[in-house]
DNA sequence: GAGCCCGCGTAC
DNA sequence: GACGTACGCGGGCTCG
């Protein structure tokens, strides 16, 4: 039997530092805001470590502060990269420290790199006779890798790295990859390698030479003359490469590897430690695993105490204590995510730290047991849901606002939403989900509804899962949205944001739920009629196309018709997307000088189009009870600000042709009522010309001139009745396109002209508002200084693309700057329209209903003899919103069906 | 069969 | 690669 050489295992710190800072995803903070994940992830990985491997010697290295020797010997080592983020330096005496508490052996060396101390570390355990294991996915640290005594090892990746599979990634072995860097160069290091030479030809090289040296004596032996001659220019920046490059084995480690033990973990500290960054899930397992007093006492302490309450003790007990509290959180447990059908499986309640309780009152599972009913339990929280204390906060509640109203009860005393609150900390963030905003915001990890019900065919309702998790899953929710506000509140007031919430964002919660109660009247016997029509319609277009195409296939499958066009009939290929040639309608339009097939898909398209997506769905999504159609606002989807309409979308009712105006001819008033709808006429425009303060722009509108007709004058210098409807058709694309910063390929494409001709008619549009070319690019400056977007009422949307080294994501965010100011404060006042709107009405007590938002547009549900009070009111607060320096108009139309309203 | 992506088309 | 913001349909692929 022979022993056991012992294993040393070398941990890179920086590469860890900084892969588990950028890789997470996500930004994790303590509860006093400190940055947290690379501290996070770092522990993960030590922790993959300890479990997988259970070494016995280890020794975590840092890079030291300051200039190393490499810099003597080149002052620009390094010279390109970005300074330490300032959110990672604050995390690298955390992450020491957590080394420090764990036990584990580190050292640092001023002068020296990490990967220097590394290799001298390795040398030594070699001399010992052990083994080594170096812990880093860096690449310069390929060069050490001697199996079988040394190997490198990515704990994150599980990726190891023997000679095999380090020359497979890089193709070349282990103890080449010095020369094979110092040829080629890293950019990451402005290391400058031999110029012209990249990867493949460095590799070629020491295939054939073997090192370095041997190139640069045997140059004469080298067969391209290209490259001999970028080897003979590029000997010197080679050599110095290679220093650059080369990690070096004699760095002064008094710590000898004999030494690297693990010592005994502070638990106590480590609990004060993962408690202060609020690192619950590892304070768990320190609890489970350490074992230690202290870990389970504090893991108890930061343990939720959840109380189930079955009975009418316990539900007056719960009673008792709200009626002494400010704040309120509530989130209710269903039968469905759409809250106009959801009926109440419970109540989870929070309004003290780390404890909630959970009411159960339509549990259906074996071990439901007693349960107080839904009617007794929504009648002792009356008071307190209809009155304005406890102010009440949860994460959407919305959803809790529109169940409940449901159910009799009318929520009010709104205060907090922590899912519309994280939306305005960062729009952008495609996720708002309590899981993730726990996760990025209290540093914790959350029960997730699939831990409990399961998920895909395998979900089970919530009232058969079993109530213990029941009641863990949902005091979770409610007691996390609790320990969220504050936390929630106080970043928003550091960004500036607090007035937006408090102002615009909460009030509309409740303004939005009324709306969605409320809902919007369907003829479904009028869609039924139609939708014969269409069929008609389709069936004819089909006829003519399989005739054409000279047999049936499905039009519909892309793959089918891309066959048919650029197969069977050789059209010729415009545009590719990237599975194969594009049949949009783009294509489609050209294609129908050359083939009349092309003008039946069109129309095939189209008729399709309705009948699935509009004319056969609405019907089904009327509901069985109130006979209307209750759309979703979500208030956290865009990145503008907008609001955006889901189950159905009400936001993209057809409307420019006649077939799709016919659908609008289904939604309808109830009796008695009239649809009134009140657009802003082109709010973007005006306040485009807002910002940009263009002297000609403003008096455009001032004066109430035809904007596109007026442009379409300027630009082609003639007088405004002289003006054809190709000049203002262009005019107006032209208008729009600024907005979006569309260039002159774009414009080219749209108006079917030249990309030069497009080019001029930008220039054009310059020329005549001369105020738009500077502050455009004012705008796009302070954003880019700031980090983000800001609309005239002080939303933000973050955009890192404007710092970006591509110039393609660069010109992306520019426009994304231009736009999103643009887009986001119409958003904002229409925002704030609605807000007045439904605080006159409310307080007129009118019988009026506010019943949709389409972005600039307000439709209502008018009773007749309301009309004329209405339709002043409402000109006048959308008009008088917010005062800019060019006037905002609305239109005004009503009517028997939506259709009319717009007529 | 569920879940996801793609191409496409509707709105502002 | 080139014009911003959404939602949702049908086809078709992947995965279990």
């Amino acid at each position: 039997m022979t022993e056991k050489k012992p294993t040393l295992y070398l941990i890179d710190a920086s590469s860890y530092m900084y892969r588990a800072f950028y890789a997470m995803g996500q930004r994790l903070t303590a509860p006093d805001g400190t940055p947290t994940q690379a501290v996070y992830g770092f522990h993960q990985m030590l922790q993959k470590v300890l479990k997988d491997k259970k070494p016995e010697r280890v020794c975590v290295v840092y890079d030291p502060p300051g200039p190393t020797l490499r810099h003597a010997i080149y002052p620009d080592y390094k010279a390109t990269r970005e300074r330490m983020p300032e959110d990672l330096v604050v995390q690298v005496p955390l992450i020491k420290n957590l080394v420090d508490l764990l036990g584990i052996p580190s050292v640092e060396i001023t002068g020296y790199e990490a990967d220097d101390v590394i290799a001298a570390l390795a040398r030594k355990a070699l001399q010992a006779g052990m083994r080594v294991v170096i812990i880093s996915g860096d690449k310069d640290l390929h060069q050490l890798v001697r199996e079988p005594h040394v190997i490198q090892w990515d704990p994150q990746k599980d990726e190891i790295f023997t000679s095999e599979t380090v020359e497979r990634k890089l193709g070349v072995r282990p103890e080449q990859v010095r020369d094979f860097l110092a040829l080629m160069g890293d950019s990451s290091d402005n290391v400058p390698g031999v110029a012209g030479v990249g990867r493949k030809t460095a590799q070629n090289l020491l295939r054939q030479f073997g090192t370095l040296d041997q190139v640069l004596s045997r140059v004469e032996d080298i067969k391209s003359a290209a490259i001999k001659k970028k080897i003979l220019a590029g000997k010197e920046a080679a050599l110095l490469s290679r220093d650059l490059v080369t990690v070096r084995e004699d760095a002064p480690v008094a710590l000898e590897p004999d030494q690297c033990t693990i010592g005994a973990a502070d638990t106590k500290g480590l609990v004060a430690f993962f408690q202060s960054l609020g690192f619950r899930r590892f304070l768990d397992e320190l609890a489970r695993e350490a074992g230690g007093e202290a870990a389970h006492a504090a893991a108890e302490g930061l343990q939720r105490r959840d109380r189930l309450v079955t009975d009418e003790k316990g539900f007056s007990a719960v009673l008792a204590e709200i009626a002494r509290e400010d704040v309120l959180s509530i989130d209710l447990e269903t039968t469905s995510t759409d809250a106009m059908r959801a009926d109440l499986v419970g109540v989870a309640l929070c309004w003290e730290d780390h404890q909630a309780a959970y009411i159960p009152v339509g549990h259906t599972g074996e071990d439901a047991g007693e349960q107080l009913s839904a009617t007794r339990v929504l009648e002792g929280l009356r008071p307190f849901l209809e009155g304005e204390r406890p102010r009440k906060v949860g994460q959407n509640i919305k959803y809790e606002w529109v169940v409940l109203k449901r159910h009799g009860v009318e929520l009010q005393g709104i205060d907090f939403d922590t899912m519309v609150a994280s939306y305005l900390l960062d729009p952008g963030n495609p996720s708002h989900r309590l899981e993730r905003i726990v996760a990025e915001h209290l540093g914790e990890s959350k029960l997730r509804y699939s831990d409990v019900a399961g998920s895909g065919k395998h979900q089970i309702p919530f009232a058969q899962v079993p109530l213990e998790k029941a009641v863990d899953y949902a005091c979770s929710d409610a007691e996390t949205t609790f320990r969220l506000v504050p936390v929630l509140r106080e970043k928003l007031q550091g960004a500036k944001l607090e007035n937006l919430m408090d102002t615009l964002e909460r009030p509309l919660i409740a303004v939005l739920a009324r709306m969605e109660h409320r809902g919007i009247r369907v003829d479904a016997a009028r869609l039924h009629e139609l939708s014969k029509v269409l069929e008609e319609g389709i069936r004819k277009e089909e006829e003519a196309i399989y005739h054409i195409a000279g047999g049936p296939f499905n039009i519909q499958s892309p793959i089918q018709l891309r066959d048919v066009l650029f197969g069977k009939l050789q059209l010729p290929v415009i545009k590719k997307t990237k599975t194969g040639p594009s049949t949009d309608m783009s294509v489609l339009e050209e294609l129908a000088a050359l083939h009349p097939i092309a003008q039946h898909i069109v129309t095939y398209r189209s008729l399709t189009k309705l009948k699935n997506t509009y004319v056969d769905n609405l019907p089904k999504l009327i509901h069985p009870e109130t006979g209307r159609i209750h759309t979703s606002y979500n208030q956290a989807v865009t990145a503008t600000g907008r609001l955006s309409s889901s189950d159905p979308n009400l936001q993209n009712i057809p409307i420019r042709t006649e077939e799709g105006r016919r659908i609008r001819e289904a939604f309808v008033p109830e009796a008695g009522c009239v649809l009134l709808a009140a657009d802003y006429s082109q709010i973007e425009l005006r306040i485009f010309a807002h910002y940009s303060g263009d002297e000609r722009l403003v008096a455009a509108f001032a004066e109430g001139a035809d904007i596109h007709r007026r442009t379409a004058a300027e630009m082609f210098g003639v007088p405004p009745h002289e003006v054809t409807p190709e000049m203002r058709r262009q005019a107006k694309t032209i208008n729009f396109g600024i907005i979006y910063g569309m260039g002159p390929y774009g414009l080219g494409k749209q108006l079917g002209i030249s990309q030069a001709g497009a080019k001029a008619a930008i220039e054009r549009y310059f020329a005549t508002y001369e105020g738009v070319k500077g502050w455009i690019q004012q705008v796009v400056e302070e954003c880019r200084e700031r980090g983000y977007a800001e609309t005239l009422l002080g939303r933000r949307r973050y955009l890192p693309e404007l710092n970006s080294r591509n110039r393609n994501v660069r010109q992306q965010g520019e426009r994304l700057a231009v736009n999103t100011t643009i887009q986001g404060t119409a958003a904002d006042l229409i925002k704030k329209a609605m807000i007045d709107i439904d605080d006159a009405i409310r307080k007129e007590g009118l019988g009026t209903a506010m019943l949709l938002q389409v972005h600039d547009e307000l439709v209502f549900e008018v009773p007749e003899d309301e009309l004329d009070r209405i339709r002043a009111l409402v000109r006048d607060l959308m008009e008088n919103v917010h005062p800019l320096s060019v006037p905002l108009v609305v239109d005004m139309g009503w009517g028997a069906n939506w259709a009319e309203a717009h007529a």
